[in-house]
RNA sequence: GCCGCCGUAGCUCAAUUGGCAGAGCAGCUGUUUUGUAAACAGCAGGUUACGGGUUCGAUUCCUGUCGGCGGCUCCA
């Protein structure tokens, strides 16, 4: 499943959550067990299978006829987890319990016994147990006659391991939650309880990662967005649609005529096109049959016209291609907008601003010749390289998703997915870039890199994203005339090279701790007179401040200057400048940064200096 | 949609086994004019998400709906 396994890496510069968890040497390997799992070495990986095997020795004992299906390690968040059918419900006050009888099965020193059984033998062991879903895994995934099994005392697990040897190695380690979790992956089957836990080489590591999460809980953008009135979820308004505040309005714009101008440099066109279109246009492009299940329902009118909330921009931009006849001079042609997307998302998906049913894309379309396809797919990888490194996303890896086996799910011949795979993989390497596969994660028409980001809990998200397509040019019938005078059909490229503007912005919170670069900031400089009497010259600071573009915000509140310094600092403001005699009668302010270093500055040389910093898009 | 948890003032949180819903911050009104991370006083603020039920009495117990959080499936 996997081809490289290395992460892709845009700069140098760790970020502090990257710096953190290096700290914490959490480590990027695929895990072991059967199902769909590898086996591993790592010890960290072994530590955390074998842990699982502890959970589920654990709750087989308390919870006598508890069926136990996979529990592998995981990597981010990491740690591990166990499904079982417990036949009733539990929750996180039942873990406390399973938690001490898992100690004690650890203190007992029980060997990990790794034994090959015959095939008979093994499926008799795991009937005599009542292990159906053991029985199952046996007949699905295991091939030959010797079946891997691990014994911990009476606990047996169909397993590869390795293992450790023995569970007094197991010292520190937590159970943080239960959820459901569906047998093998499928909706249509059982739904099991999944429990949830981390576990470390030591207690210190087990320390530091508990409080990682304590410090991922204050970067969380849904907390941030609240606290510093970024942006707003109300249900009068509706689940999954969010409301831009004026500060998170400003940091938007400041993002938005920063992409526009640097794909305007790039040559790309930026368009504007409406957020809905007649439903037919979706029934040719394939999405109102293969993409239903995000579609809102089409709002219908007496005279039988049918319009569609889009969920997708590519028709719009295909019809202005088509709205002239276009020549290989012309090409490519790219297409860009940014653009309102409307999905249907399940209520159980929304989650703050990263699953929202409404969001702005940075999107385009280039429409180019089979042989420009290599060059144009590099281009959008450079532009999303450009974005990130700019945008301070310095960590991510590229996952090139491919076809679905399941016929039904996507469009086109296996030849055309597997060349525009080829080149995409072939773009990539050419780049000297490495990537893993996601078997069938491919839009249905045609196969995307997309670039994996973690927010500050670890968790992955796809931000920008490059596809390949040659059906769409196919199902409108897409031409341009060939220097020979023939008529010939053209490439897509679709990619969002900064992905939506609302997974954004909750990537850049947590990703700034809401610290935002003085560009990007919602205020750059809060001026601080220190009396009434210093108001003037608090003014005149302001309006040179303003005069060099800054967005700048004078706290005159008949306040104590220690309370509007304490409220800046909270707001994360990157200067205050404050002002009292001495800076008036100097033509100085006092400027105090983020890191709490004071320093008397000229006036001027404190506007240029920001100036320059917002210029040069400093972080 | 499914599994588990949660919903008290704008925000952060209190409220003995069911017994009159409270504090800090923010807001408003005064006083204070201040030199580097919270001046002082007063006022106002609630159908305890919403609807049913049990009870003499429900923030508390039961139930339905809505919404949030963490997962699953899915995805920008």
């Amino acid at each position: 499943m996997r081809v490289a396994p290395h992460a892709a890496t845009s700069s140098n510069k760790a970020s502090p959550i990257q710096a953190q968890l290096m700290r914490l040497h959490i480590l990027d390997d695929p895990m072991p067990e059967f199902g769909d799992h590898e086996a591993t070495d790592d010890p960290l990986q072994v530590l955390r299978h074998s842990t699982a095997h502890l959970l589920a020795a654990a709750v087989t004992e308390l919870y006598p006829g508890a069926k136990y299906a996979i529990g592998p390690p995981i990597e981010n968040p990491p740690g591990f987890y166990y499904d079982f059918d417990l036949g009733k419900p539990i929750n996180e006050a039942d873990l406390p319990a399973i938690e001490s009888r898992m100690r004690r099965l650890a203190q007992a020193d029980l060997p990990f016994v790794h034994e090959t059984l015959p095939r008979e033998q093994a499926i008799e062991e795991f009937r005599k147990r009542g292990q159906d879903y053991k029985l199952e895994l046996i007949a699905d995934k295991v091939e030959g006659n010797g079946v891997s099994v691990y014994r911990t005392g009476d606990f047996l697990d169909l397993c590869l391991g390795p293992h450790v040897k023995s569970t007094r190695d197991l010292k520190a380690f937590k159970l943080q939650r239960v959820s459901g979790a569906y047998w093998r992956g499928d909706e249509k089957k059982p739904q099991l309880t999944r429990i949830y836990g981390t576990a470390w080489q030591t207690q210190k590591e087990l320390d530091d990662y508990l409080k990682f999460l304590e410090e991922a809980e204050k970067r969380d953008h849904k907390k941030l967005g609240k606290d510093l009135k970024l942006f707003l979820v109300d249900d009068r308004v509706g689940p999954g649609l969010p409301m831009w505040l004026p500060d998170g309005a400003t940091i938007r714009r400041e993002i938005e005529r920063f992409i526009v101008d640097e794909e305007i440099a790039r040559g790309y066109k930026h368009v504007r096109t409406p957020d809905v279109a007649r439903l037919d246009l979706y029934r040719q492009s394939g999405h109102a049959k293969l993409y239903a299940d995000y579609m809102y329902p089409p709002m219908k009118f007496e005279d039988g016209e049918e319009l569609e909330l889009r969920p997708v921009a590519c028709p719009h931009h295909i019809v202005i291609y088509q709205s002239e006849l276009r020549s290989y001079r012309d090409l490519p042609l790219r297409l860009a907008e940014l653009a309102g997307y409307w999905r249907y998302e399940r209520s159980g998906v929304l989650a703050g601003l990263n699953r929202v049913r409404h969001f702005t894309l940075n999107d385009a379309h280039v429409f180019c010749t089979p042989e420009q396809l290599i060059e144009e797919v590099k281009g959008a990888i450079e532009l999303a390289l450009y974005f990130s490194k700019v945008l301070g996303i310095d960590e991510f890896y590229y996952e090139v998703a491919t076809r679905d086996d399941v016929k039904e799910k996507w469009l086109g011949t296996v030849e055309q997915w597997e060349e525009a795979q080829a080149d995409l993989m072939e773009a990539l390497e050419s780049m000297g870039q490495t990537y893993k596969v996601g078997v069938g994660n491919a839009a249905f028409y045609g196969p995307k890199i997309d670039f994996q980001v973690y927010d500050a809990h670890r968790r992955e998200f796809t931000n920008s994203t490059v596809q390949i397509d040659f059906q769409l040019p196919q199902r409108f019938d897409l031409e341009y005339v060939a220097e020979d005078g023939t008529r010939k059909r053209p490439v897509m490229v679709h990619r969002g090279a900064a992905g939506s503007m609302e997974r954004l912005f909750s990537y850049l919170i947590e990703r700034y701790a809401g610290a935002f670069p003085t560009w990007l900031h919602p205020t750059q400089v809060v001026v601080i007179p220190i009396t009434d009497a210093h108001h003037e010259y608090a003014t005149e600071v302001a309006s040179r401040l303003r005069a060099a573009r800054l967005r700048v915000e004078i706290d005159g509140r008949p306040e104590k200057m220690q309370k509007k310094i304490r409220e800046a600092h909270s707001r994360k403001v990157p200067y205050m400048a404050i002002v009292g005699q001495r800076e008036a009668d100097a033509e100085q302010v006092n400027v105090r940064d983020r890191q709490n270093r004071e320093v008397a500055t000229p006036l001027e040389t404190f506007v240029s200096m920001v100036a320059a910093e917002v210029a040069e898009r400093r972080r």
